[in-house]
DNA sequence: TTAAAAATACGCAGAAATGCGTATTTTTTT
DNA sequence: AAAAAAATACGCATTTCTGCGTATTTTTAA
C-alpha cells in the first residue's frame, strides 16, 4: 500500500484530488492536512509516509515553505506539487525546496497515478508545460544567482575562519593546530558560531553559512 | 499532418524509432538522417519540418551541435532528444542548445507518440528518470563546472538513503525513526559507506558523496 | 580613554559519533 | 538449492562534539 497525505487550504479541491485516487486499490490516503504547519503537526504524530500531494498557496505556511521544512527533517518522504499556478518562481522555488515533482491540478486520474508511482519509483514527473518553464529556468543562468539571503548574522573574522577550517571537515584538535590555539578556544568559536546561526551542529553550520555564501 | 525527422546513425534503431510511429496516422515521417551534417542537409534542401527525433552519440556532428545549428537557424522546429543515455553532462549540454524534450529509446510508442503531441503544443515532456536528474542539477548549480570522475564505489541503495539523510544533518536517532529502524543498524550502514568512501566521518562522506554525484 | 566587542582559555556533564566485533534474517545471484 | 550480498541488530570502548558557565586579555569603537 501506498501512503498518501493531501494537503490544501481548499477542502473542495482536497476533497477532489481524493476522488481521483480512489480509483486506485494500492493508494490508502492516510490523512489530509489543510497548511504546512498543520501537516508538520500531523507528521509529528506519524511520519510513516511514502507521498505527500502539497498545495503552495495555504494560509499559516505555504506549500514550499513545508516543502522545505520535511525534505530536512524526513528525507524520505516524497512530494509533489499540485496547484493550480504555473509561475516561474512558484516552480523555481519548489524545486529548491526539494520538491519531486510539479503537477497542475487539472491533472487526470491516470496521470496522477502515473505521478505517484514513478516518484516512488524515484523518478520525478512535471506536466508538460511545467517542464518546458524549467527548460527555460535552465538555460537561463541568471535564475541561479539566488534571491540574496541576505540575512546579517554578523560573523567576526575569526568565526569565518573558523568556519572555513570546519568545513574542511577537521577536529577541533586540527583546527587548534592549524590556528595554533588552544582547543578549548575552538570550541567556544563555533558555539559562538552556532549561536549566531541559530544551528546545533557542523553541517547545519556549513550549510547555512554556505547558502549564505558566508564561506 | 505532423512532419517529422529521425536522426540516428544506426539504421536498426532509426527502423525501430519508426516502428513505433507506424501506428499513428497523422505522422509522417520526412525524412531520415544519419547524422547531424547528413541533417542539416537535408534541411537545406526542405525545411519544411514540425519536429527532430535526435540521436546524440553520432559521428561527424553529434545530436548536441546539430541542435544547436537546428535552434539557430531554424527555431520553429521542435527537437526531443532520444538517446540510450542519460548522463548529467549530455543531459545538460541537450537542454543548453535548446532540446525541446528529452526521453530514452526504451520509451514506448505511447509515450512517444504523446510526447510529440505535448512538445507540438508548447510544452516538454521528459522521461522520469531524466527530469529526476534535471532537477538535481537544478538544485546544485555547481556540478555545471567539472563533470568528475565517477569512481566507482559500489554503495547500496540503502546506503544511498542513509547518505541523503546524513547530508540533512540529521543525527542517527532522527534517521532510525525516519527510515524505521533502530539506531544500530544506521551506526552499521554509516560504518560501511566510511569504509567504502574512505573516509572517517560525516563531512567527508558527504563531500565525497556529492563530488562523485552518489547523492 | 573608557566601554564594548572580540579573542583567548578551561572545566564539567551529557550527547553523539566512531571503530571494531559478532550475529541473524532477508534478498539476490549463481 | 546453495552461495553471496545486503540489510538488520546489539554491545563495548573510545573519541569527538555540544551546551553551559566562567574568566582574562586584546582589540575596536564610542
Amino acid at each position: 500500500m501506498i501512503k498518501l497525505a493531501i494537503v490544501d487550504d481548499n477542502s473542495f479541491l482536497q476533497k477532489a484530488i481524493q476522488d481521483k485516487l480512489d480509483f486506485f486499490d494500492e493508494i490508502e490516503i492516510k490523512f489530509k492536512a489543510n497548511n504546512g504547519l498543520d501537516l508538520l503537526e500531523k507528521l509529528e504524530k506519524n511520519h510513516n509516509l511514502d507521498i505527500i500531494l502539497m498545495d503552495i498557496e495555504m494560509p499559516k505556511m505555504n506549500g514550499i515553505e513545508a516543502t522545505e521544512a520535511i525534505k530536512n527533517k524526513y528525507p524520505q518522504i516524497k512530494i509533489i506539487m499540485l496547484t493550480v499556478f504555473d509561475n516561474d518562481e512558484n516552480i523555481f522555488k519548489s524545486i529548491k525546496a526539494g520538491a519531486d515533482g510539479y503537477l497542475l491540478k487539472e491533472v487526470n486520474p491516470e496521470e496522477l497515478h502515473n505521478a505517484i508511482q514513478e516518484t516512488l519509483k524515484g523518478g520525478a514527473i512535471m506536466t508538460p508545460s511545467i517542464a518546458l518553464k524549467t527548460l527555460k529556468l535552465f538555460r537561463n543562468p541568471e535564475v541561479f544567482e539566488d534571491i540574496p539571503n541576505k540575512e546579517e548574522y554578523n560573523l567576526t573574522t575569526r568565526e569565518i575562519e573558523v568556519l572555513e577550517q570546519l568545513s574542511k571537515g577537521l577536529k577541533y584538535n586540527a583546527i587548534a593546530e592549524n590556528l595554533f590555539l588552544s582547543a578549548g578556544t575552538i570550541r567556544k568559536h563555533v558555539e559562538n558560531i552556532y549561536a549566531k546561526l541559530q544551528v546545533h551542529n557542523k553541517l547545519e553550520a556549513i550549510q547555512k553559512a554556505k547558502s549564505n555564501k558566508l564561506i
